[in-house]
DNA sequence: CGTATTTGACCAGCGC
DNA sequence: GCGCTGGTCAAATACG
C-alpha cells in the first residue's frame, strides 16, 4: 500500500462522481467468508477517490451513514487509519479516513466504490456539512 | 431493544 | 519456506 504516499499527489476533487446510478462496481460479492477478499478486486479495479480536507475532526459526514469496521495504524503515519463501510443494503461502498503525519489538521478521506442509493439526509442538511468544511478550511 | 461502536484475532498475499 | 504486513471479520459493549 504505497498509495498513501501517492494519494498525496493523486488527490482528486471529483466529489460529484458518486451521485450516479449503480451498475458499476458490483462485484458479485458472493463470496462467502474470506472469498470476498481481493478475488474480484484483483480483476476489477474499483474506483477510488481521495479527498484532502483540512479539519480537526475526522468525522466528515457526506450525507451517508457509515459504520466503522476497523482501525489500524499506518507506518508512515503515527495516527491510526479508520475504516468505514456504508450501512446500506447492496451498497458496498467503503471509506477510510487518515491523517497526515506532518499536519494533523489535514484529513485524507478515501472513498471506494459507488453509492447505489440516494442520500439519506436532506440536501438542505448537506449544505450544513459543506458549511462545516468551509469553517475548517481557513486556508 | 436496536443500532453503532470498539478491540482483538485471523487469514491471505507477498517478500526475502 | 517462513515471516511479515495489511486488511477484514467477529463478538462484546455502550449508548439512544
Amino acid at each position: 500500500m504505497s498509495e498513501m504516499e501517492a494519494s498525496n499527489n493523486m488527490i482528486k476533487n471529483n466529489f460529484s462522481s458518486q451521485g450516479k446510478s449503480f451498475g458499476g462496481s458490483e462485484s458479485g460479492e458472493a463470496t462467502v467468508r474470506l472469498g470476498m477478499k481481493k478475488g474480484d478486486q484483483k480483476k476489477i479495479r474499483k474506483p477510488r477517490y481521495a479527498f484532502q480536507t483540512r479539519s480537526q475532526v475526522d468525522i466528515l459526514d457526506d450525507g451517508y451513514r457509515w459504520r466503522k469496521y476497523g482501525q489500524k495504524a499506518v507506518k508512515n503515519n503515527k495516527f491510526p487509519r479508520s475504516y468505514y463501510r456504508c450501512t446500506h443494503h447492496g451498497c458496498n461502498v467503503k471509506k477510510q479516513v487518515q491523517r497526515l503525519t506532518k499536519d494533523e489538521g489535514v484529513v485524507v478521506t478515501t472513498y471506494e466504490g459507488m453509492h447505489s442509493h440516494p442520500i439519506e439526509k436532506s440536501t438542505d442538511n448537506f449544505e450544513h456539512i459543506l458549511s462545516q468544511m468551509k469553517i475548517y478550511t481557513p486556508f
